[in-house]
DNA sequence: AAATAATTTTAGACAAATCTAAAAAATATT
DNA sequence: AATATTTTTTAGATTTGTCTAAAATTATTT
């Protein structure tokens, strides 16, 4: 079945909630959509005569088997597109998302398919996020949030949140990309400060905001 | 400004009709957009009131300064889609189109103008048309219809309409690609039909339509 | 120059996606 | 257990893009 550009949009936005939570609730995919709570409940319903959704009213919803293999088909466009964005074109990796969440929305399997090969097939995205293959399956990732990590050991950055530029703007000042290697040497209780050994340079601090975003290998 | 996927349609319907007559008629723009005349009077009126367009009701319409320059924008994404699609991903010219036709709504000008560089600043698509370049001029091109080539000239094909995947499939049978060198023999006045030399092949009739749709240099 | 035909516009309706404000249901607090 | 708060849904509008049928205008034919 073709979908919107709109019902594509919510279908992603609720996998992701469900990433972090069994059931989703409308005000939280209202906040990550940035719409009203009252256009949520009109999609829900429309999502769930599609047949994408297991939605109870009042009682949350999920994206049922139809849902979710239909929101990885989109997860896995926007991802391409990302990464052909920055290996292809050079494009920065704050500037990519906002252009990749309109090109997701261009479905012809063939494209997408052709692009994954000229592309040479990759695993990450530009992020660090896990690129769906042809048959929506989704490489494994065993990461942890930097905040997590245990003092003093060896990590690397696996990935950032792609959701603020604002964040990517800082990381480059750090120096921080994927696979940039990364220690904590100390936490600050204060409000979560870390401080981080990163490559070869100085210690310095950071936020427990960002520490919370950037996820890391721990080896 | 920025402008609906609709409205980018019927600016770049409105511009190629432009093309063959001065003024441009409700019924071919709904002929050609596959829509009902009310819908084009509808746009129309909402394109005037963005200042892209020249019309006086009942007596046709067509693009002012501000409207052109919008319309080669649009054409330049769709071409270099095209190009991109074949050059890059190895997609047949008959199956392009459609998929250039969601691409071409993309419009950030920093991918656009990127993906140009990428692909070695092309000027022409491939299916012959030309490509406007990043400040909207389009390169020269001096073509007749092959229904109009001189018999027994040498010609090349320069380029083939691009609003049908049927005669492209056509133009493969018969080995025709942009380039190809041909030769008209023989007009016949029953239904205009051609006979023509097409590179080294024996001789072939080829229908008075087909030749409308196919543009030749001559030289 | 009427009458007829063709073209274009308007009137009115509908679906999709959104909103605000009010009502209903679930959850938390006393 | 009753009340207050929060969350979710519904009711009713609005905008965009589309349609059909009818009216208005222009073009063509007699
Ligand atoms: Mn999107
Ligand atoms: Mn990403
Ligand atoms: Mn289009
Ligand atoms: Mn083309």
């Amino acid at each position: 079945m073709k979908f919107s550009e709109s019902e594509e949009n919510y279908i992603k936005g609720i996998y992701a909630l469900q990433q972090k939570s069994k059931r989703v609730n409308t005000n939280s995919l209202a906040s990550l959509l940035e719409t009203s709570a009252a256009s949520i409940t009109d999609m829900l319903k429309k999502l769930k005569s599609k047949k994408l959704l297991d939605y109870k009213k009042y009682h949350g919803f999920r994206l049922n088997e139809e849902g979710n293999r239909e929101a990885l088909k989109i997860i896995r466009r926007h991802r391409l597109w990302e990464y052909f964005l920055v290996s292809k074109l050079g494009m920065d990796w704050e500037k990519i998302h906002d252009i990749a969440e309109e090109l997701e929305h261009v479905s012809s399997k063939e494209l997408i398919d052709r692009l994954d090969q000229f592309l040479g097939n990759p695993t990450r995205d530009p992020h660090g996020d896990p690129i769906p293959n042809e048959f929506g399956i989704m490489p494994e990732v065993n990461q942890i949030s930097l905040k997590d990590l245990q003092l003093k050991r060896s990590a690397r950055i696996s990935s950032v949140s792609d959701q603020s530029p604002e964040l990517m703007e800082m990381l480059n000042n750090y120096g921080i990309r994927i696979g940039t290697p990364i220690k904590v040497l100390q936490s600050f209780d204060f409000d979560g400060s870390l401080k981080v050994k990163i490559a070869r340079q100085p210690d310095q601090m950071i936020s427990g905001l960002a520490a919370e975003n950037i996820f890391v290998y721990d080896y």
